[in-house]
DNA sequence: TTAATTGCAAAACTTTTGCAACGCT
DNA sequence: AGCGTTGCAAAAGTTTTGCAATTAA
């Protein structure tokens, strides 16, 4: 019911995915709030979450998660994985290297069907691992 | 630190660890709690989550997210992947299939100390998939 | 006009934490 | 005895939601 709405072009959505496609960082629904307030001062947290729930059905943005910590977000479509630094919590992003025929190949095995898949890396990233690793 | 404290065995952490190790069915903290509880009238939350954390760093146990759901709990450490059924919620293991030299790949690409990886499928599993999907 | 969207604030959820009591070792 | 652990309850953090006002189409 939610794809049947009509969706309005409104100046939130659009400075959302602007300021999300302007970062490599992958910035978490917070972050992504104090960069949107720069320019719209008076947005809500409601708001924020609400556009990045709705993007994500519209698969144009990606919704990570990492742990326990918040859903970090990006607004690369394309398909690819991500790098988790254990200590500094950045996100790098991966060129996908033939893994697509791998939903295919599941489906066939366990019956399920796959609409997409997520591969995420944890470990230190190569500024963190050259310092004292916690 | 934490790695240098010497560990006691209690009741209430050899429960936890029991009664994950009694199902497939990856449970959240809460459910786990719920199970726990049969057993352990009295226990907390505290406890759930600080236990889940502590083994979590032994690597005695996995935690999984999927999305904006509660963290999941999987008691099987041997490498494998996942399926999460994007309709039930339901989270399946899925036998390895080669894809540790990954690791190395991307470690010497992105120089990246890589710990571990995760994998995960999100899709429609077997009994959600033929009824009508969301 | 009108229905989707917003800001606000409260609520719902998930997870962590301070502290005194408890119980392994 | 010593100190890691527990139960409790409060707090912290994240995300959702009800509602009246706003605004895109």
């Amino acid at each position: 019911m939610k794809d049947r709405m009509i969706r309005r072009n409104t100046k939130q959505r659009q400075i959302i995915l602007d300021e999300l496609g302007k970062v490599k960082t992958h910035p978490s629904a917070d972050t992504l709030f104090k960069m949107v307030r720069k320019r719209i001062p008076d947005i809500s947290y409601g708001t924020i979450y609400r556009n990045l729930n709705l993007l994500k059905d519209e698969n144009r943005v990606l919704e990570l998660s990492f742990g326990k910590h918040s859903c970090r977000y990006d607004g690369t479509v394309k398909e690819h994985f991500h790098l988790f630094c254990l200590k500094c919590e950045n996100v790098f992003d991966v060129e996908e290297a033939g893994l697509g025929r791998l939903d295919k190949k599941i489906a066939d095995k366990m019956n399920f069907r796959v609409e997409y898949h997520r591969l995420e890396f944890f470990g230190y990233c190569d500024s963190c691992k050259t310092k004292a690793v916690a």
